[in-house]
DNA sequence: CCTCATTATTAGGCACTCCTAATTCTGAGT
DNA sequence: ACTCAGAATTAGGAGTGCCTAATAATGAGG
């Protein structure tokens, strides 16, 4: 009833933590405090405070040493804000230049500060896309995502060829290597080889052959030829 | 020296005080305390103490009851989002179907969180323009900036016949009044009829004869023929 | 079931940016 | 010169959002 109050008047700081606790809380999970904190940079005893703040002003549900989940209405601002970063994004890389390993930090400033008409003549410009430079899906205005059921590439059998739809990573050095040897969304990946206890992984892509770590491994996320 | 450091931690409301300084002092007088307040829509108790902190830091010199200039650093930090916002509009104008009436509200958030790259970007696709939507002049990268030598349409002699340069306005429902009427930068406008003690003025516009306020003359300004 | 390392929270402070109310300064007109 | 309205400043206070240090709760291993 107030969400719509609200909206107009969260913070920075207050949509940064939003998007932080739904990141942090797949399936709805509590996030826990500390988690919280690390990603944002911040000391756990700053998060405590504006947790208990958010909870009071009603976007988000805590239990005291237990965790930290967002209510609906939180829910659907941490999603506007993921849709702003996403389209902003995928509106940098598209007319402006910029390259997956550039963008995210240009784009964690201006999710901020664009108006939802700024957004959405963002997103008709591009067509409306669905998935952002990394392959993160981008959620509908009306805060409806779809997550593809994708699997890491260490999961994936020797032998089997797939596609790469998603990479988590954000360290821009780390994206320009990822670039650099193929694995950009999209790409077929063939997996040749997987050393046992978390070892590398050789793979074929771009009709090259490269190892890579098993630690790279857990954030290439593919779908198979079967679906998975 | 310590002029790059403290670029780098400009808040938000201290670039909109320093931009506010630059706008109401032209050559370099100083700017009232109330003027300040009243163009960001503050107190002037307020305006006092940030003044006092922005002195301290170098952007201004104050001398109290007498008033506040900028000193070359915060001068430097004024164009810096002069050229932000105008580039910015311009942006949003050429490329994302925003209108001059509705540009300025959005440019005013953006220019807080787009990096200077994301500037440089926008100017380089439009082609480095000079001047932005309402014909105001984009300081360049490097600070410097050319005002043109403009007239107000209430200083047109009857029967002259000039170019509409520079439109300074910033209500969007007077806006879109003014290019309904057809007067848009580059305008050709002549002047028929003056009436005196600041009556109406009568041009023709795009064809069409018109009868504007004193008042709205006085933001529309000019050069004519011979240069004035 | 008790202890203790881990995790979280509270307490107390600080910087920023705004406010209203009270005070002080300035300069224009007598 | 003096007064006084208006402009500017200082005083005092509030909300946000961060910090460090101190305290409290949790739950895993002995």
């Amino acid at each position: 009833m107030h969400a719509a109050l609200q909206q107009e008047t969260l913070t920075r700081s207050v949509e940064d933590y939003l998007k932080a606790i739904y990141r942090l809380s797949p399936e709805g999970r509590p996030a826990a405090t500390s988690d919280i904190a690390n990603l944002l940079e911040l000391s756990p005893a700053s998060v405590s405070g504006m947790v208990k703040r958010l909870s009071e002003q009603g976007l988000l549900e805590h239990v005291p040493y237990k965790g930290v989940q967002l209510t609906d209405e939180g829910r659907r601002a941490a999603l506007r804000m993921v849709r702003r970063h996403r389209l902003i994004e995928a509106y940098l890389v598209a007319t402006l230049g910029y390259t997956w390993d550039t963008v995210h930090e240009e784009a964690e400033r201006l999710e901020h500060a664009v108006s939802d008409t700024l957004v959405e003549r963002m997103a008709a410009v591009l067509g409306h896309p669905t998935v952002d430079p990394h392959g993160d899906p981008i959620p509908a205005a009306d805060g409806s995502i779809e997550e593809p059921e994708c699997v890491p590439l260490t999961e994936v059998a020797p032998g089997r060829t797939v596609e790469l739809r998603r990479v988590d990573e954000s360290q821009p050095e780390r994206l320009r290597y990822i670039a650099s040897v193929g694995l950009i969304p999209g790409a077929a990946v063939t997996v040749l080889e997987r050393q046992p206890f978390d070892g590398p992984i050789t793979i074929q892509a771009s009709g090259r052959t490269h190892v890579i770590g098993h630690e790279l491994g857990r954030v290439l996320f593919c779908t198979g030829d079967d679906g998975v």
